[in-house]
DNA sequence: CCAACTTCCTTCGATATCGAAGCCAAACAG
DNA sequence: CTGTTTGGCTTCGATATCGAAGGAAGTTGG
């Protein structure tokens, strides 16, 4: 049961963090560590003053045991999750539950060095704001709506981020907030938010962002699933339409030039609805503007469609749908009758489709897990003294 | 450099059974064990007589290393990868490289206990004929052309092996053979040969099995993905075509009724060309029959545009493509050319796509190397006497 | 040929982990 | 209320791993 992210003194953090274990005795059943060395462990942990002692937990039928958790000084990471117009704020503790969260409007299109400076500050102030300014900030998070890769931390090429593309995002926010940081695409924060705040069980997932655009992540095995960086994109599917219509990528009918949010408005204004948003849309659906639902259908079905492939091919234990458009009914259930009615009955048996339960926070609470499992090194430092 | 496989005593024979390390030294380095460990686990292994000392190495700029390898006596593995009427059979060392190599016809119609038993008796034969009846077998591993559970190592309902569907094979194997059995999916075997013997470094991988069906295998972060047992399927795929055929699955247009070899079999027999195997079909393309070359073609682009979306949402290292078909040039390229039109730049910019480099014996290796992975039970035990 | 280095492997004391035994504190049963 | 049972946690000796030091057996360069 032990595997290598749980190994080391950072582990037995990590499972008080995300609320697995609240006691010596479950430290010592989830890390399968001697009972014994759990308690040195958390003597050196709760000397550091990374761990606290607080009262006594249930009892299963024993003795009750010394209730663990983190200690308030344990520390917070700084979150950004940002979109082309907007950026999304939090001050998370160790296991990614926000502690302080706000909203930022930004122009993407200004370039890296300005928006990252004004969200790096706003987030210091968001912490300032909410009395955690004495706690110490272990790392910063940052999703973007672009290819990320991983080696780097840079924007990879064919993004629509203008001005972003090879910057090198994760050394500049290093630079700036003097703490470790860590550079994400936002679906891939997704993936990993909805992994660990509501499946962890589940070691096979993939998750659809529906938005403006279409962005995908996928855990496999309990981790995320990167590839060379590129993994999850399923937005330049070439799908089979009446109508042809070019996608931004060169190719013609790409799956995100038919169903995404934003072809959606565009389809719609064609028919003189004005759509500003993603979520304007799926106000229209509950609605019962016609136009809108019968749009969000042949998109679903398209998405659908694309998405068989996907899962008889990777075969996951659940496919999550997030994004804003997820919350339009007609969109899912679409989505979630062309899987059941064409996959092969051995992909689908088992296959939950759900949407997000985590909501618009998941990427949020995916960069916290993230920076948690890349947190060893500041987790020892603070031990050896 | 240490991972949960190569942990233990048992990590050590994997990487002297792989030839990965020859010496002491080279072990350490490797495994990340001191080497004053690697010298006592290395003694452990040579009194248990797992391990032979053998002559000196190459020197490295100082004292030359004292050469280790596995005993003759170490054990070997029964290997066989079944087809519908063909099985081959090998003996290979914990390696999986084989020993000793054979042929059987038989009919996997003739049910699940027939066959096994056959199969089983054959291959204890072989390893007689080859002098290998002193040399104890550590496990058996069986191949098949159809979905299998990895849970419980039978047969899943919708595969085209009557009297197998929900046999418990490896239970059946184990018992008849007296020894640990894997059953697995001969395209996964093929992944894993193809992985650990042409491209180790490769931790992301698909390997197309192209024969009278289609079978694929993924390699995910160096290991093999399941999923929940019908992972890699990508036959039934419904794609686009003029004529409509009806797949066994139930559904029209699967790409297994479009491009397969018993689908390319068909349409040429319909020019009243009559083919038996999948290879006959590569030997009509090399001699120029225009109707085989077309066939191969209009085939190699159905599999390309299923390619492409998986290509660009799974991102692998490397494309290998596998099977008796692969060996028609012309099926090869016209795949190439698809996906590297196709898919994004990002995608294919690292992206390899080569023929099976293992071959037909593909599966056989690959077979040693799972049963070589699930082998810590009996080492643990060979060490502690 | 010899000295200086490099690499391989082992020896040996320090450290970490383990696991059995026991103590502690609460639940439970009579 | 009192003994028994259960689970939590710690103590302590046994074992395994580590890493520094050193010996063995080579190569390299003068």
């Amino acid at each position: 049961m032990r595997n290598s992210r749980d190994d080391g003194p950072a582990g037995l953090l990590r499972l008080v963090a995300t609320g697995q274990a609240e006691s010596r005795a479950e430290l010592a059943r989830l890390s399968g560590l001697a009972a014994s060395s759990v308690s040195l462990r958390v003597e050196q942990l709760l000397d550091a003053g990374l761990f606290a002692e607080e009262g006594a937990g249930a009892s299963r039928g024993g003795r009750r045991p010394r209730r663990l958790r983190l200690a308030r000084q344990a520390g917070v990471f700084l979150v950004a999750d940002l979109g082309a117009h907007h950026a999304r704020l939090a001050v998370v503790d160790l296991a990614g539950a926000p502690l302080a969260l706000s909203d930022l409007t930004c122009d993407i299109a200004v370039g890296p060095e300005k928006t990252l400076t004004g969200v790096i500050d706003a987030l210091r102030a968001l912490a300032r704001a909410h009395g955690l300014g004495d706690v110490p900030v272990r790392g910063a998070g940052i999703g973007l709506p672009g290819p990320v890769d991983p080696a780097t931390g840079q924007v990879v090429s064919p993004s629509r981020m203008p001005g972003w593309n090879d910057f090198p995002v994760r050394d500049f926010v290093t630079a700036q907030a003097g703490v470790p940081a860590l550079v994400e695409n936002d679906a891939n924060l997704m993936a990993v938010g909805e992994h660990r705040h509501s499946r962890p069980a589940c070691d096979n997932l993939m998750v659809i962002k529906l938005g403006s655009g279409i962005g995908c992540g996928v855990i496999v095995d309990g981790r995320l699933h990167r590839g060379r960086g590129a993994a999850g994109d399923i937005s330049h599917v070439r799908i089979l339409s009446e109508a042809t219509v070019d996608c931004s990528c060169g190719h013609p009918d790409c799956l995100e030039a038919h169903a995404s949010g934003a072809a959606l408005a565009a389809a719609l204004a064609a028919q003189d609805i004005a759509v500003e948003h993603p979520g304007e849309i799926v106000d229209l659906v509950a609605d019962g503007v016609p136009q809108a639902t019968s749009a969000v259908r042949t998109a679903g079905r398209l998405i659908g469609d694309v998405l068989t492939a996907l899962v008889n091919f990777f075969n996951p234990d659940a496919l999550i749908i997030g994004g804003s458009l997820s919350n339009a009914e007609p969109l899912v259930a679409t989505i979630r009758g062309v899987i059941y009615e064409r996959c092969l009955p051995l992909a689908t048996r088992n296959l939950e489709i759900d949407t997000s339960a985590a909501g618009r926070d998941a990427s949020i609470l995916g960069a916290g897990h993230l920076l948690l499992d890349a947190s060893d090194d500041w987790i020892d430092r603070a031990l050896d003294r």
